[in-house]
DNA sequence: GTGATAACTTGACACGATGTCAAGTTGACG
DNA sequence: CGTCAACTTGACATCGTGTCAAGTTATCAC
């Protein structure tokens, strides 16, 4: 028995799946960090991440964005999943893929930062939080990590999930 | 430039620091992985975590009980954080050290139950969350990876971090 | 048809980390 | 003096990433 790195994603698997070499995969992408992040964009794209948040931000009341943010962003979470886990997991050992996934996740930052606005506009933001912890309270609540906890660990489902942080950052955000 | 591995605590690095051969690390600990695992038990037992959590057991109320959990498996967190990333990035490629940090996991959510307990025969706990999912709500916000999002990530202060955590909580669980 | 070019192939290899193995050293205790 | 445990040095297997070199193949332009 010895040292297994069985991080289920490896550039071999991918070759094999696409049905080329593994040593074509570096023809295509220089390293395994940025063939997933590639990944995760393309996903976004094909997806369409942009327009479902789209809806959360046309909602009238603040309260409306933030619960349609997190039904958006929730629901996003298990199409990223598999890709997010592997780069979550490389974070560790590679500066590279550190970077690439704060940087994804800087833009999950904004979604949180303007629903915490659109509480403020409304004077619903509970007034023992500031705006910039509300908003990073609401980023940790959204996080893969947090989602993973949830579903996978204590084998909730989806909507459960979804209902459940809804519930949780209305008492904890809003006034 | 090629494939960097930096775990920052490599067999190589602790052999370095306690002045014996790498080799002989082996002799004391058969894999990486136990030996991450027993560090965390000795530091239990040095950092006397037992005697930290058993000053929550004694709370009179359930909300009290909740926040002297909170506050003492909080200020616990950094005491183990360094080993703890170990183990938290083992998790994705070695099966033993998955096994090993869920079942030191575990132990959090006896404390997290009862404190969840402790709140229901209040009878204070929230309608809207069965015993199970408020136990499992309160362990993932006690978790490693929140405290690490929010005091690396985000930059609170631990004592910002408990007084948060003891808000959110109580608007979160509390009746 | 010929030739160039891009996309791919096979095979070998360096590197870093874990874990194993063998053989030798050292010091304490009887 | 012998023995045993704890340690040392050095070599090696394994796995995954990333690199390099040389050869194949299909598709264009001419």
């Amino acid at each position: 028995m010895v040292g297994s790195h069985a991080s289920a994603v490896r550039m071999s698997d991918i070759a094999k799946q696409t049905g080329i070499s593994r040593q074509a995969v570096y023809l295509h992408f220089p390293t395994r960090a940025e063939l997933l992040i590639a990944t995760t964009r393309h996903i976004d794209e094909v997806k369409e991440i942009d327009e479902r948040l789209a809806k959360s931000r046309s909602a009238s009341t603040g309260l409306e964005r933030l619960e349609a943010f997190v039904e958006a962003w929730g629901n996003y979470i298990p199409e990223i999943y598999g890709v997010a886990s592997a780069l979550i997991a490389m974070q560790a050992t590679d500066e590279e893929a550190g970077a690439a996934w704060s940087d994804r996740m800087g833009a999950v930052r904004h979604g949180c930062e303007a629903a915490v606005a659109a509480l403020e506009r409304d004077g619903r933001l509970t007034r023992s939080l500031s705006t910039s912890e509300a908003t990073n309270l609401l980023w940790g609540q959204l996080s893969v990590e947090n989602w993973e906890h949830l579903r996978h660990r204590c084998g909730w489902t989806q909507a459960r999930y979804i209902i459940v942080l809804q519930q949780t950052l209305r008492a904890a955000l809003v006034d």
